[in-house]
DNA sequence: CTAAAGTTTCAATAATTTCTGAACGTTTAA
DNA sequence: TTAAACGTTCAGAAATTATTGAAACTTTAG
């Protein structure tokens, strides 16, 4: 497939970009190459267009698929594999969010939780401890908001967004209610 | 420096998810056991501790410095310098989260930016240029809203954390309030 | 000024990651 | 049953990134 000239910098900047999105200049080109095009692209047609070995698209595609940012598709008659992205942007930036944090968050999470368990031994450890715990209190609260927000329809996280730090008129406004009148 | 098994293990974990964290192996180490410090450490100490190389820790200060993530300390009298974390476990959160975004998405931004100023010459460019301006869009929305986060103060920021999805719900308020009474 | 104590730089090397392509597996049309 | 069309795997090659250590640089005490 011939890309028009800006089409392909942008393929090329998803490639460049790829391994500071956590994952490599391949997989990010390919990426990039499926969100712009219109229609479902063959292993084939990825890899002439990108100039790339069949292995090399193959693999790109299972990682792709291990982070659900690529489907599958099937056309009657062909026995191709076709592909294309799984969702709207939205939904592949949301993706992509969830699987780093799974990735960059939940180890770290989850060693502190074990290193957490037990007492500090001495005065080292004791600081030590204490800064565990910091970092604990920190991911814990990070994950469980992320987690939540993702429960938000797109429409009111939109609105949240756009809101801003103006939220926080909105958390004081809360604030005078709960304290005047109703129960939390 | 002798580290205790526990300790050790945290700074070693730092090690490995230091490339997922944005930066390499040696420098997630030295981060870990600044941290993990209580007083600021000697590049020397540094290097012994992680038996790492002079020059490799020199360019890990230099690195993590220009990620505003560790200062330098001097002691009368003494002439090494000293290094330790720049700031509570929030702040340097809040940094890695700042550079990040000024590595990963600020150039995608920009490149998008360029790409969207002419129009498109063709239907395949017209599509892409729709997913471009979808990027850009959650891009911008993203960018701006994370930025008048960072200008909340950590205590409100934790409110408003904690509050999680139910922040959705004051939403609602807020509408029904500014509906029935006082203009916005 | 000189030497000692420290830091930085960078070319060479080591380690790691990515990519290729050939071999193998699977499905289906004939 | 065969062979063509496709997908997958993986050992080795290529590319990239990280690390060392020696030389150069800087600062300061004497």
């Amino acid at each position: 497939m011939n890309l028009s000239p800006k089409i392909e910098s942008f393929v090329m900047h998803c490639g460049e970009m790829g391994s500071r999105w956590g994952f490599n200049r391949t997989i990010g080109q390919i990426m990039g190459l499926l969100v712009m095009s219109e229609k479902p692209l063959s292993a084939n047609e990825i890899g002439e267009t990108l100039s790339i070995s069949r292995g090399n698209v193959s693999m790109g595609i299972k990682e792709l698929q291990s982070w659900r940012l690529v489907s599958t598709q099937h056309i009657a008659g062909d026995r191709k594999d076709y592909y294309l992205p799984a969702g709207s942007i939205w939904e592949l930036a949301n993706r992509v969010f969830e699987e780093r944090s799974k990735r960059e968050v939940d180890p770290t999470l989850s060693l502190l939780r074990d290193a957490l368990l037990d007492d500090p031994a001495n005065a080292q450890e004791a600081y030590a401890h204490q800064r565990m715990d910091e970092i604990h209190q920190l991911l814990e609260t990070l994950t469980k908001w992320t987690a939540e927000l993702q429960s938000i329809s797109p429409e009111k996280l939109t609105t949240l967004m756009k809101l801003g730090s103006g939220v926080v008129r909105i958390l004081d406004l809360k604030d005078r209610i709960v304290k005047t009148g109703s129960a939390d």
